[in-house]
DNA sequence: GCCGTTTTCGGCCCGACTGTTTTCAGTCG
């Protein structure tokens, strides 16, 4: 049977919320709740860490207790503890907590005097007016709780990046203009460029507070204002993105920016660092008793905590704080930092432009070089190119380049990792290529071991370079092919192979973490649209983003190169 | 239950908003 992370973090998650309910130490509870969290962020299956005997009481969050109960759910699949609460309490009474209004307390009591355990009953039973009455409820609340269960908010529904992106845009472009409004920073895991955001959380200064709310919740995309304060307020956007928004003096936005920027562990992090010294973190500043050291900007905030400045892409306590503590910090990669794009298709497979009309948008975004990389044809669905097909195109690329004064491009094919790792074109017609680049598109559900030999096989073909889109996720669609990571990176290395950092909104693949880990072990990386369009170039600001938070510098990167030192890597 | 530049015990981030609780609990981020 096999175990994922996922299952269990959500084994300790459902422990956190029924103990919650029961009334349990609030400590307690949230230890299991870290736990949860880093479990599911985990690059590799904790199944992997314990077969291959490592301590997995070291990992942060994880201590001796933790680490035993992980271990008997590994072995036995269940976790007692929670089996004996779920005894006691119904399994779908946690539900009641993804209600906006309803956590611990209000579920216990709805449970204990009128046993509701569903969210069917819960609607039931406030359409009946039942719940107005009970302690600690009122009218307003159970008409607040009748519409959130109607609504039935899809849980934990994130929001891509490149689709929250254009809304984060209009809002910033709409507060400006209300008055009184002095800065305007959209904040939260946007600013941090996370590849989903969950909500939208935008900072904003001025020294007319009440005005900015007032205009606030007066957008036109509102459809719903959740909660109107003088300092803070939060609506819902008619299309289910949540934004909150907060506002305060232009002496506290370093902190107040800091603050709602995140992320929340990075956060913790800080200000457990600095109450050991004495010193007092909020979001108006940095306190030492009733003084104010800082802090009216970021740099001055981290100034002044003893810290070198973090970017935001950074803020995940994956060791940035030592790192700024050491002066380690990476220098991350730039969007001026590259000079070309290596992945792109055309007309030939299963593009819509031309070669032309890709040169030309590559020549327009000032690039040096551009890989045309169609499809081969094992996949009927995308039209692809067998031998001869390839020799012509070679021709037709290398025709266009000719022309092309200021722009070089390189002949390439994306080609098919067939099931046994061996490739959908033979080495006679791989020499021909410029740059070869491979990817999995079928057989993604092998076992873990199967999928890392079959991949590792089709990299060790000496004209292979590149691996596109390295682990086949597509976010909310499809999970990543199950891989032996530390196994694989470490070979990947070895064998000097480049890994894709595939810039497709709903790719992102590689993942901020595993770029982190691939680096350690000594991977480089090139960062690629896949365009099948000659409009989307401009999505490789997504994976510089995503580069970043996985702490890359321009020197990790083969596409920073000029073209001369891209021919060297490139070689056989 | 976790954790250690103060610690193996005794802490555990901190504040805004809502409601009807006349002084604060519950929820949320």
């Amino acid at each position: 049977m096999l175990i994922t992370n996922t299952y269990i973090a959500k084994q300790f998650s459902q422990l956190a919320d029924l103990l919650a309910i029961q009334g349990d130490n609030p400590f307690k509870i949230r230890a299991y709740r870290n736990a949860a969290r880093t479990i599911a962020n985990l690059p590799e299956s904790l199944q992997t860490k314990v077969n291959r005997g490592e301590d997995i009481a070291q990992i942060p969050t994880i201590g001796s207790h933790i680490s035993a109960k992980i271990r008997e759910i590994l072995q036995t699949g269940h976790l007692k503890k929670l089996e004996v609460l779920k005894r006691r309490f119904p399994s779908h009474l946690t539900d009641l907590l993804s209600i906006e209004g309803i956590g611990p307390k209000r579920a216990k009591v709805l449970y204990e005097s009128l046993g509701i355990d569903t969210l069917d009953k819960l609607r039931s039973a406030a359409r009946a007016h039942r719940i107005q009455t009970l302690p600690g409820f009122s009218a307003t609340l159970e008409a607040k709780i009748l519409k959130g269960t109607v609504l039935a908010k899809k849980e934990g529904h994130r929001f891509l990046y490149a689709d929250a992106e254009p809304h984060a845009q209009a809002l910033e472009r709409y507060l400006k203009h209300c008055p009184g409004i002095l800065d305007v920073v959209i904040a939260g895991s946007f600013r941090r460029r996370k590849d989903t955001v969950g909500d939208l959380d935008i900072v904003t200064t001025s020294h007319t507070p009440g005005q900015v709310m007032e205009c606030f919740v007066r957008y036109p995309d509102v459809r719903e204002v959740i909660l109107h304060g003088d300092t803070r307020s939060t609506v819902i956007l008619h299309n289910d993105l949540q934004v909150d928004l907060r506002c305060v003096a232009p002496e506290s936005f370093g902190a107040t920016l800091h603050y709602f920027t995140g992320s929340k562990s990075h956060n913790i992090a800080i200000r457990i660092f600095e109450k050991a010294k004495g010193f007092k973190v909020n979001e108006y500043g940095i306190f030492q008793g009733k003084e104010r050291i800082a802090s009216a900007t970021e740099e001055e905030f981290y100034r002044a905590v003893g810290l070198r400045y973090i970017e935001p892409e950074l803020r995940e306590r994956r060791g940035e704080i030592r790192a700024a503590r050491e002066g380690t910090l990476p220098a991350l990669i730039e969007q001026s930092d590259l000079h070309g794009d290596l992945h792109l298709h055309t007309v030939a497979s299963d593009g819509n432009a031309t070669i032309e009309q890709m040169a030309e948008a590559g020549r327009a975004r000032g690039y040096a070089y551009l890989a045309i990389t169609d499809h081969s044809h094992h996949l009927p669905i995308v039209h692809g190119l067998d031998g001869d097909a390839v020799l012509g195109h070679i021709k037709a690329i290398r025709k266009v380049d000719a022309s092309l004064p200021d722009l070089t491009l390189l002949a390439g094919m994306e080609v098919d990792i067939l099931e046994d790792g061996t490739l959908a074109l033979p080495d006679s017609i791989l020499k021909e290529l410029d740059i070869v680049l491979v990817g999995v598109h079928d057989h993604f559900d092998l076992t873990p071991t199967q999928q890392t030999r079959r991949i590792l096989k089709a990299l060790s073909n000496p004209y292979v370079h590149i691996l596109a889109h390295p682990t086949g996720r597509l976010i909310g669609q499809r999970a990543p092919y199950r891989l032996r990571y530390k196994a694989f990176f470490a070979e990947v290395a070895a064998m000097g192979r480049i890994l894709e950092i595939n810039a497709q909104p709903t790719r992102m693949d590689l993942d901020d973490i595993h770029i982190q880990k691939a680096k350690e072990a000594g991977i480089r990386f090139a960062i690629s649209t896949d365009s099948h369009r000659a409009d989307t170039l401009e999505y490789i600001r997504y994976g510089i983003y995503q580069a970043r938070r996985g702490w890359l510098e321009k020197g990790d990167v083969i596409n920073t190169r000029p073209l001369n030192a891209l021919r060297t890597i490139l070689q056989p």
